[in-house]
DNA sequence: AAGGGTCAGTGACCGCAATCACAACTAAAA
DNA sequence: TTTTAGTTGTGATTGCGGTCACTGACCCTT
């Protein structure tokens, strides 16, 4: 089966493998048939909101396929990204569970499928599978230490080096090597770079030449490689 | 019955007012029986630390009197205050709940009284009353929210007198009165002030300074009077 | 009254990053 | 191909706010 945007339907994208630590993973049969009953999968473009900031909470999503950002802003335009999320997050979960407005606008930053989730069909299914809300509230407190880590990022770093730094670490960190350097796939412009450390698009684009002038990083392509973490841990905390 | 730092030690300070909406308000005769069964009062001199950024989490206070400070710090010394908490929040429950070290500082800011549940206890009794886990989880999402908000205020707000605004705003709206102005008890030096909007203490005297020539606020003794409520809200969002 | 401590106000200096402006480059569309 | 839109690199300028330094006000202790 073929679907628009280059995509192949996954028939039930909520099936995890079994080392997978998600929201929705290793349930028991029966939740697991209930939960398939009430979500519903869409196939999205790049570019596609799967929701906005401040509107009602319709549902959670639960990311299948593709990247999402996550960001919100401010009337006169300037945009932060919060968050960059990947398949197998949960979405909206937040203002799902204490019904505000949603906090932040997602965004599909390349095509993707998602399963939907409607708030009371949510709600309900978690009345009925205590584990599950449980479950909920431990996802919910992560969500609140990555909030944390944030606020650190932007209220304790001085510098726009050193948030770039910081980024760069976590972003090695996920695709250590087990050689000295790491490599990343870069799939964000510097205007995104910038919306995530809370600069300018400018400022980015001088940082990258700094830091490769410094043998801090070097770019083959999209492939970003990181030359020498130490020296980017200690601007860090310098 | 008199206790040191001239306060009155308050039998059961967990019981609340009808009105109020705190954590662990209006529960049933049961569990507020058992929960006045694994609390133990305790009262805190001026400065004292009731938990520190980094400890593993021991257990949630109750504050019943005076008010705390939560903060966060770089290696370097530097210091962010991400909330001030008063009689009836409860302290240190995201780190109890996800068994993480405590993300926060907790310090007096003036003598007070705070109840401890140990943290075994209180997951056993949240285990015991789903009622109360709910709250719970409620609780935590309304954490995640005022975190949310700090990172819309560091990242989006450029000037410290967008953010400076920003606060006097979130103070005045506490207590409104009926004519336009309204006023403020300023217990804060500009120390604390300059670590809450993350700038320094000398731009906070300069941002008196500014903003007492412009009208827009006035001091008498350590009152703090708001003279122009929209002038302040148009720099917000300027 | 004298001394030490914290806190507040203000001037001088200066460095960093935002802003503006423009050119070069890439990649997909016509 | 040519066009067009989006992205990136870099120079010049400038102003804001951090840093340093000092003074004065206030409070508490001795």
């Amino acid at each position: 089966m073929r679907a628009p945007y280059g995509l192949n339907i996954l028939d039930n994208c909520l099936t995890c493998s079994v080392r997978e630590e998600h929201l929705f993973c290793n349930l028991s049969v029966h939740a697991g048939q209930r939960l398939n009953e009430i979500k519903s999968t869409a196939v999205y473009p790049k570019g596609a909101m799967l929701f906005i900031e401040g509107q009602q909470p319709r549902g959670v999503f639960v990311l299948c396929a593709g990247k999402a950002k996550l960001s919100t802003s401010s009337r006169e335009g300037k945009t932060i990204i919060t968050k960059l999320s990947e398949a197998g997050d949960v979405l909206g979960l937040n203002a799902v569970v204490s019904n505000r407005p949603y906090e932040v606008t997602a965004e599909m930053m390349e095509p993707g499928q998602a399963n939907f989730i409607p708030r009371e069909s949510l709600l309900q299914f978690l009345r009925e599978h205590g584990e599950v809300a449980v479950r909920v509230a431990e996802q919910l407190s992560r969500n609140y230490y990555t909030a944390y880590e944030e606020i650190r990022t932007l209220g304790l770093a001085t510098s726009p080096s050193e948030k770039f730094a910081k980024l760069l670490l976590s972003w090695s960190s996920k695709n250590a090597q087990n050689d000295g350097s790491m490599q990343v796939k870069l799939t964000l412009t510097h205007e995104e770079i910038a919306e995530i450390i809370g600069t300018t698009r400018e400022t980015v684009s001088r940082l990258f030449s700094e830091f490769k002038k410094r043998q801090l990083l070097q770019l083959k392509g999209s492939t970003l490689l990181i030359r020498n973490r130490p020296a980017l841990e200690k601007i860090v905390q310098s």
